[in-house]
DNA sequence: CTGTTAGCGCTTTCAT
DNA sequence: ATGAAAGCGCTAACAG
């Protein structure tokens, strides 16, 4: 029987109440020097440790936090989840964790088990922000929620992302800088990722402004291997007048994509650049560098949960928090091919293609 | 206030006692369908549900499980988690996340406040886990845990991990086939890994075997970056017997030392054959393929929540369970050049080095 | 089949 | 400074 040890055990062992263990142990009301030496002694002796179950259940608060995510495969998800569990420790809380694998549906059921647990207040990137009834209802109850990475656009919606529009766009515009025009827009699945659709949003805005006209949006699950991916890009990478650049709504994507594309016989950033989109830590491993935007994953999710204890602790306003990105134009991003008018590939660019190392800062 | 409806309210609302309440919502006895209706009505209406907490109070169980890894950033462990997470979603009960940030000393503190939330059990990957204060105080309480990554050699623990020495041995035994003859091994610190403890010497024992005499272990941070691996590596690869081949005890440090590698001039596979061990998901996307041990890393967190399910129904045997891995000693494990006579560096191998695709199957 | 009631472990008045 | 006692939301034993 794990714990039969409780503050009625550790009352009879020091001689005393329940009721001044108590007050001895969360420093309640003074007692006197020689009464909390016993309690203390009683507490060591018998390795007590108050259960966090009746507390809450005498307060009617947790110390614990509800966490929903899409998945812990994503690193860029891990790595917020880990500035959450770092912060939430600083304050003394737990995650309680929790995954959809990307089903939105589960979204719903997930928000009642952990609402159920009377979580403190919860941390979640949903599928979408804007149109949620789970949301929804959270702000009807009025339990204290903050998203990551959702960037909400009509309703208000306490959140931590980065810009994700403005970021895309500078990084298309990083590409037109280089010198490409026809360019690629690959994306996550619109309907599970605010992120992929307004990141998209930023490449069609700067096309629009280069007067350029955009491709058509390529839709890939992130999930899928590398296999599907290039069955999916067959055919979209031929020709003379064939893109010289992709962009990739995730850096998962992105890595994937480029091995797609040099099974496909081509060179990365030589033939065709390619970039991502999170700054996820292999980026800066593979050879060359993957050209991507940079966000401060880990402290998105420290960032969070200091805005959910904001709002436990009484703050009103919902807002939409922007956090620096940074721009990382280099590697997988090269200046374009000149292509050959007629034959139509397999010959190699007539400039050697120098590796571009300018590196964006911070847009804010 | 969250939640200011409870048993008593949905009572008065059907206009029954709140036992015949719990009754319905448990399905612990037989109610009249004409109750049962308004009882569900009630439910319904008001949006009741039940309070984990008033339930773990009466029965002392509660459905959450602890978890305690040494980090999440480490796609290794994010990825077993994602799978307790599933496996413990399936059985009705949520994790409570907790990090060490690989502070061996923080385990105890992290079990101790778990232990206090009255977790059902604990699945967690630990520095040590032979010499150990928490655990064993752990089994002094009766407090179910499994372990995951650790492989116990003498104490008699609950753990799922692959065989890591023998793993080791026959990825060292890959390399001795493919020609090389002076091989690193880069282990991340033993201090904080068993892991790292064992397949080292799964690399010396192989080693022995051949005859060969091993290289000195250089013990590297795996967290630090490209340019203080690059620092440690100086000097080590020079020379005309310099060593050919890198073992690094995982890929992330794998990755970085390939990074490492190439900056110093030399090519990854043809002057030097680097292989990591783990099986993380980006290996496969990096070019060439990162040659590896492959774990079934998800499936790792699942047979641990299973197996503390087996712990918590009584199960009383406390054994270490080998999953199968696969050897993927391919891309970056490529022949091993001639190394010239004199000239120390800079030329390439005669050979071509044809990419080595062979692929071990599990040793079980 | 249903209601009454006694706690589960703890915090917190209210007395003393 | 300390103790007695009430009660948080729920389950389960016991009556009826």
């Amino acid at each position: 029987m794990p714990q039969t040890v409780t503050i009625r055990t550790v009352a009879e062992h020091a001689g005393c109440s329940i009721a001044t263990v108590s007050r001895v142990l969360n420093g309640t009301a003074r007692t006197s020097a020689e009464v909390e030496a016993r309690v203390r002694a009683a507490v060591a002796e018998l390795g007590f440790r108050p259960s966090e179950i009746g507390r809450s259940l005498k307060t009617l608060r947790t110390r614990t936090l509800g966490v929903v995510i899409p998945s812990l495969t994503n690193p860029v998800f891990a790595g917020s989840v880990a500035g959450m569990e770092a912060e939430a420790r600083h304050r003394a809380h737990t995650l309680l964790l929790t995954a959809t694998d990307y089903d939105a549906e589960r979204e719903w059921e997930l928000v009642g088990t952990l609402v159920a647990q009377r979580v403190a207040g919860l941390v979640l990137t949903v599928a979408d922000p804007d149109n949620n009834a789970t949301l929804d209802w959270l702000d009807a109850e009025r339990i204290p929620y903050v998203l990551v990475y959702n960037e909400p656009q009509g309703a208000s919606r306490a959140s931590v992302t980065v810009d994700n529009a403005g970021a895309s766009r500078a990084l298309t515009q990083a590409f037109l800088a280089a010198g490409h025009r026809r360019l690629l827009f690959i994306a996550g699945r619109f309907s599970t990722s605010d992120r992929s659709r307004l990141r998209h949003q930023g490449y069609l805005a700067a096309m629009a402004a280069a007067g350029l006209e955009p491709e058509p949006v390529l839709e890939l699950d992130y999930l899928a291997d590398t296999a599907a991916h290039r069955a999916a890009l067959a055919g979209l990478l031929a020709g003379p007048d064939r893109p010289t650049g992709i962009i990739c709504s995730n850096d998962l994507l992105a890595l994937s994509v480029i091995a797609a594309v040099r099974e496909m016989g081509l060179a990365v950033p030589q033939d065709v650049s390619v970039a991502g989109f999170d700054g996820i830590a292999i980026g800066r491993l593979v050879t060359p560098v993957l050209a991507t935007v940079d966000q401060p994953t880990r402290r998105m999710g420290e960032r969070a949960v200091a805005r959910l204890f904001d709002l436990i602790e009484g703050e009103r306003a919902r807002t939409v928090e922007h956090l620096p990105f940074e721009l990382r134009a280099a590697g997988t991003l090269a200046p374009a091919p000149h292509l050959p008018p007629a034959a139509p590939k397999g010959r190699r660019a007539a400039t050697p293609s120098p590796r571009q190392t300018a590196s964006g800062k911070a847009l804010r």
